[in-house]
DNA sequence: ATGAATTACTAATTCGATTTATCAACGAAG
DNA sequence: CTTCGTTGATAAATCGAATTAGTAATTCAT
């Protein structure tokens, strides 16, 4: 087995160790294991070589490496907490995987919204010269991230700024309201409620969109009266689903603006004695795998597209021209109806 | 505002044409803004070369001063599934906040259980000179990790191998057993069953063996009877906590495996026309915030130490004298009880 | 047989920092 | 008047690779 050798007072081998070993310069080396179309070397001297790289466990230098190409085959991804939230993480396992078959590596920093720690790995990356940065959020909202941001490709995941000048990809939250609606439409509802949040943001705009939008084209009246809010917890939608199942001319369907409200909502339904789907469907948003999958009878609902959210930033920057920023696109990406047996 | 202002052929600046423009040599440079001591600098130079580095906005080269330095002030994360798993994944913020302090920097890789993936990932890393590995795992079992490992300093996250040969941070599963059990004794409850998951790992035994421990400590029984097993799910639980609650002789606390569980064993209480914790407590285990705080009443669970092995694990490799191994301990950290409102 | 082309390889430079050794100027001490 | 020490700064080597520009030795074409 290729032993770690040390040479020199300790220090892992270099390309000169490898030069030395095997009788030939470093050039040499450096050619046989890049394998330098240019460069003739015949097959016993390359064989010569990989024997002395097997023997000495020879790695190239990363850092060595790229000082002299300056390429440091890094990506940076900035972000508030998406470490700490369940899902949106996937926006970094779709980050990372692309960045992969780009043989590229990522570099992670959640700031917990700390706006000293943001600006210190901010730094920290543009001095390791990433190649592109990402600047990622947990939910969708409008940000103001740091100017120095912009000294190197970069472009915002499940964010954007106000006057749209950077790159952006985010959930169609439209389109996600659209969705929902029109599966329940489809399944014969036409008395729908849906429980929306409270606080002011893109999601509970889009979604409500998607919403009217739905009952507008198939034709269904829009009734204020379905439509109510509050805070996006298990115990609020608990309340306000109770209040709306218990009207005589109550809804069939409910959509829920998360998958939190659905949790209350089916212990509301459930205390009732009505049955899902049967009494009334449910229908949520987000698809957290552990809340959906886990309820009784698991729930449909509708995904947040954060796998490919990460996985298309990492693209958009890779196929931008070194150094050249990313066109200020905004990408909207699809969120997927997942079909469980709520509905 | 110090603009980013391209020298010699589009590159970045270097330390070199900061001297130039500030009329001292690239030596000075390099003294002053790493402010060395036995450099004597007059005050006049200093200012002028901060003068220069803003002016140009240099920003020094990573990977030039870890060349010399021979110090990559990086640590990389080798994981099979946390970045996936909506808890655990708070390895990886525990290490990147602990390396933070170290002014360190955390590649991560989630090799999805590839053994490719994990062999390539490892490589890069390698390559690029890590000053420690981790390799965590999404949930708490054995591991065979690639020999490679150990040609850095490495570190044991949520998992350890069959010898203990390597060092571990590992969650101390009959501590949590325990603990568990005893917050339910210390409510007055002595007939305390226990649903226990039925694949073989780890925290099925340690949880179990905390549970006996603490039923004889305090003189009470151990009942066969009441300790079940099923798979770690809503659905499968709903139906041993059905049955257990069926019984005349029914246990009045109920210890599940984890959250999941504890989700289907409410909803079979709440089906039986029972209360909690007024007639039936429950707690939990994992303290999954999405399932334990939506769930009403608010379940009270023991929490896995994940933010905490990650930051141990960091602070290990951080603590061992350079290019030193971590001396093979295995290291059991507390799981504390998370208290809400279902015992 | 001679110049051109090919083969097989190496010397030297470079990337952008850190660090050691050295140097000039100047005042103080002997 | 030399020597010494201090202050203020620099030249040069180094880290480990990639890369350019060669150079010998051999083969080929004419």
């Amino acid at each position: 087995m290729d032993e770690i050798t040390r040479t020199k007072r300790n220090r892992l081998p270099s390309m000169y160790d490898v030069a030395r070993l095997a009788g030939v310069s470093q050039t040499t080396v450096s050619f046989v294991v890049n394998n330098v179309a240019s460069a003739a070397i015949s097959q016993e001297t390359r064989d010569r070589v990989w024997a002395a790289v097997h023997a000495l466990g020879w790695r190239p230098n990363a850092m060595a490496r790229s000082l002299r190409t300056r390429h440091s085959q890094t990506l940076g991804l900035i972000s508030d907490e998406v470490v700490t939230s369940p899902y949106a993480v996937r926006i970094i396992l779709g980050a990372q995987e692309a960045a992969w078959v780009g043989q590229q590596m990522l570099l992670v920093v959640n700031t917990s919204g700390q706006c000293d720690i943001e600006q210190t790995a901010l730094r920290f990356m543009l001095e390791r010269r990433v190649e592109g940065l990402m600047y990622a959020t947990m939910y969708h909202h409008e940000v103001v991230p740091p100017p120095e941001l912009q000294s190197v490709p970069v472009i915002l995941v499940n964010c954007f700024v106000a006057d749209r000048s950077l790159p952006a990809i985010i959930p169609d939250e439209v389109q996600g309201g659209y969705t929902a609606t029109e599966a329940l439409i489809q399944r014969g509802h036409y008395r729908i409620a849906f429980i929306n949040e409270v606080i002011p943001m893109p999601a509970l705009f889009g979604r409500l969109e998607g919403y009217r939008q739905a009952l507008a084209n198939y034709g269904l009246p829009f009734d204020p009266t379905l439509v109510r809010s509050c805070h996006s917890n298990a115990h609020d939608a608990f309340a306000v689903a109770f209040a709306l199942l218990e009207r005589e001319d109550r809804p069939t369907a409910i959509f829920c603006f998360n998958d939190k409200m659905a949790m209350g909502v089916y212990d509301a339904i459930k205390r009732l004695g009505l049955r899902i789907p049967q009494d009334v469907a449910v229908i949520g948003f987000d698809n957290l795998e552990l809340i959906a999958a886990q309820l009784y009878p698991p729930l449909t609902t509708i995904a947040l597209p954060h796998y490919e959210m990460g996985r298309r930033a990492v693209e958009l920057l890779q196929a931008s021209p070194a150094g050249e920023n990313v066109p200020p696109t905004q990408h909207y990406l699809p969120c997927p109806l997942v079909e469980r047996a709520s509905i």
